[in-house]
DNA sequence: AGCTAACCTTGATCGATTCAAGAAAGCGGA
DNA sequence: TCCGCTTTCTTGAATCGATCAAGGTTAGCT
């Protein structure tokens, strides 16, 4: 969790203003990694005292056009942000209770994959999104469905 | 675009009764790959009369069950839908206009990648959605951003 | 200290989707 | 062919996530 002084530098720093409602969702997104922005009002509330919903959509806006923040949004999913940004890591989300946690991209900068026919298309980027079930909501899963040999590089 | 009897016997092979929406919403998906859930009903409306929007809904719903349509939803999109499944192919998205092309997955089934580091998940499936230029909204594209050599194999 | 453009507050609105109650119909069995 | 029943459809309401908009507040520059 970064300190004040941090958080003041990184808003400067991506020529932002540093204000209270700036101040308060940088740290809740820093502090909780893809959470919802519903989540991150009510923590920005909870932690900062009263933020309005306007202020919050317009703050990550900002956040993510700076390149503070990352949004995420996997299928099914309502837009989430994390500040873990520039190293195009990829994400794994859970079926079941919908957790989700980052997966270091083997490139590290996108696109990371090639598709095999790109119909002309520039690509700049490969987003992948690992499915599958967490350790909490597995109570016994076949360990042959992890055999690395049977599958191809990581993205 | 399938026939009658086609759409017919696609339906009654899921166990799925034969209605006229049901056929409509089928019959459209299958001619409008990856259209949303506004301009299937509006096409099935166009070309079959009078259809629920609740229908519409549950019919997607239905099929997608069954495993005769698949839904998809790049991040910052609605939810689409597509009548190809089963192998697991990916899509490139157009940054510019939003058009969306079937891209071939290389392996063929999921999941076609493995992460890097899967924190006890049991994988399931790898999604990969490719973003960049199509033809129609780029005058000019950087050739060398198309170069193979410098990127990862195919997902 | 003053000014200004950026930012925040408050409330309204919109689009996509789901919920819900009751009517209609597909299908299996007699 | 007819009947009954469960599934499906229709219609309208509701919810949720996000955006729009007008006016007040304030961070930062001069």
């Amino acid at each position: 969790m970064p300190t004040t002084i941090e958080l003041e530098s990184l808003l400067r720093e991506t020529g932002l203003r540093v204000t209270r409602p700036r101040m308060a969702v940088l740290g809740a997104v820093c502090e909780h990694p893809h959470a919802d922005t519903g989540s991150i009002i009510d923590v920005t509330r909870e932690d900062f005292g009263a933020v309005s919903h306007q202020a919050v959509y317009d703050v990550l806006r900002a956040l993510t056009d700076a390149g503070l923040v990352r949004q995420i949004q996997p299928a099914g999913s309502v837009a989430r942000y994390e500040s873990r940004v520039g190293d195009n890591h990829h994400h794994i989300v859970c079926r079941a209770c919908g957790a989700i946690a980052d997966v270091d991209c083997a490139v590290g900068e996108a696109p990371c994959l090639t598709p095999s026919g790109n119909h002309g298309y520039v690509v700049d980027e490969a987003e992948v999104i690992y499915r599958g079930i967490c350790p909490d909501c597995s109570t016994d899963y076949p360990s042959e469905k992890n055999d690395p040999l049977r599958k191809e590089t990581s993205a």
